[in-house]
DNA sequence: ACATAATACGAACGGTCGTATTATTATTGG
DNA sequence: CCAATAATAATACGACCGTTCGTATTATGT
């Protein structure tokens, strides 16, 4: 059993140098769009010595996914972690995850990229993106729901609908960033945020938005 | 001059043919997994057979991109103007914004997805997708106007940040259905439709929340 | 320093990709 | 009904796809 910093061989040092360069190409065309003879002509290796580092295109794929939940993790929600449970730290999750990419030099989150790229498909790379996004909407609602302990929000709004409304900001910002380069694209997001936690922190607010007919 | 219903020729009818199956295709797996030989072997077509009726690939991703708005608007933005001005016509488009890849039996809705698909690329399918989304775009912030005028909503409401969050209640929508097989998506977006219309419908539960602090 | 395992390479495979050229068959207007 | 034209097919091409295999090279542990 060895550290997790433990030294790298060097075959671990060229399969991270192959997935930096995968992220990068999977962030801008997608994970489908990664091919071996691109990725190898970029790193510098042949084909069949870059292949040999992963059994299968697929498992590409899915290394390349994992590394960018990682890495995600690494630049994004754990640092919210550090931030007091309740509101304030659901705002640095969504302020860390709207400005992450940024930080580890991607042209988009990867994650909800591959969300759209393989959310109607079959196969294990899908089922791997769903995995990874539940489980990080499951982690929104427990922040939600700890915001209800703190009593930052009222015990009765759906925190699942909180979710939901939370990943379309996070969605609408991408896309204005991405197909319509908005540069309001982030300051956008904190105001429909904002927006939304006001209408769950004001027990009274909240309560005359909710019995609103719909 | 003849009338847009003219009697389709023989090459009309097979193109229609080739695009439908294109637009189906598309709307599972995206734009760019669209592949001519496969498109032949679905339509009984030879490859090339099927390849003259366009001139190359990216002609064809364009066509079927141009099919997909058509079918919008017939099947979602059209039939939303005959509801009356404002709030109603605003709450007929989302409605069937939300609805119409059922009627049109395709897997989800091929404009967003595109969106997703290549809004981090450069050329021409790039290009049509960004100017059919910015129209719609346009369409929605003209019914938000329309809604101000008619007295539904808010003068002050910010027209550009209620399209910003319209956009991702759908986008939220189509994740939730697609990846998440969330059977309560469309409720959802409903729901969050009607808490975004209530921040503005009001004039003094609006200029509430647009005036806290950010 | 040496044995051994890890790592990378080059060449080749069968397939499929998009596309061009050339020929054949259908359709259509007069 | 026939000529003109549109529509489809046949065939072929070079490029690239993911993958396999045998071999060379380079680290690594002792």
């Amino acid at each position: 059993m060895t550290a997790p910093e433990a030294i790298k061989s060097k075959g671990e040092i060229t399969r991270a140098i192959i997935l930096q360069a995968a992220l990068q190409q999977a962030s801008v065309s997608g994970f489908e769009s990664l091919t071996i003879g691109t990725l190898a002509e970029q790193t510098g290796l042949s084909k069949s010595g870059l292949f040999a580092h992963f059994g299968s295109k697929e498992d590409l794929q899915l290394a390349a996914l994992d590394e960018s939940v990682a890495r995600f993790n690494r630049l994004a929600f754990i640092p919210a972690l550090s931030a007091p449970r309740g509101l304030p730290r659901m705002r640095a999750l969504i302020e860390n995850w709207l400005t992450w990419t940024e930080k580890a030099e991607l042209a988009t989150c990867p994650l909800m990229a591959a969300s759209a790229e393989f959310d109607r498909r079959d196969g294990a790379v899908r089922d791997a993106v769903e995995r990874h996004l539940r489980r990080l909407n499951i982690e929104c609602m427990k922040m939600i729901d700890m915001a209800k302990q703190t009593g930052d929000f009222a015990e009765d709004i759906d925190t699942e609908q909180f979710a939901f409304e939370l990943f379309g900001i996070v969605a609408s910002c991408n896309q204005a960033r991405n197909l319509f380069r908005d540069k309001l694209a982030t300051q956008r997001a904190q105001i429909a945020f904002e927006r939304l936690v006001a209408s769950a922190c004001n027990p009274q607010k909240a309560a005359k938005i909710k019995t609103q007919k719909v």
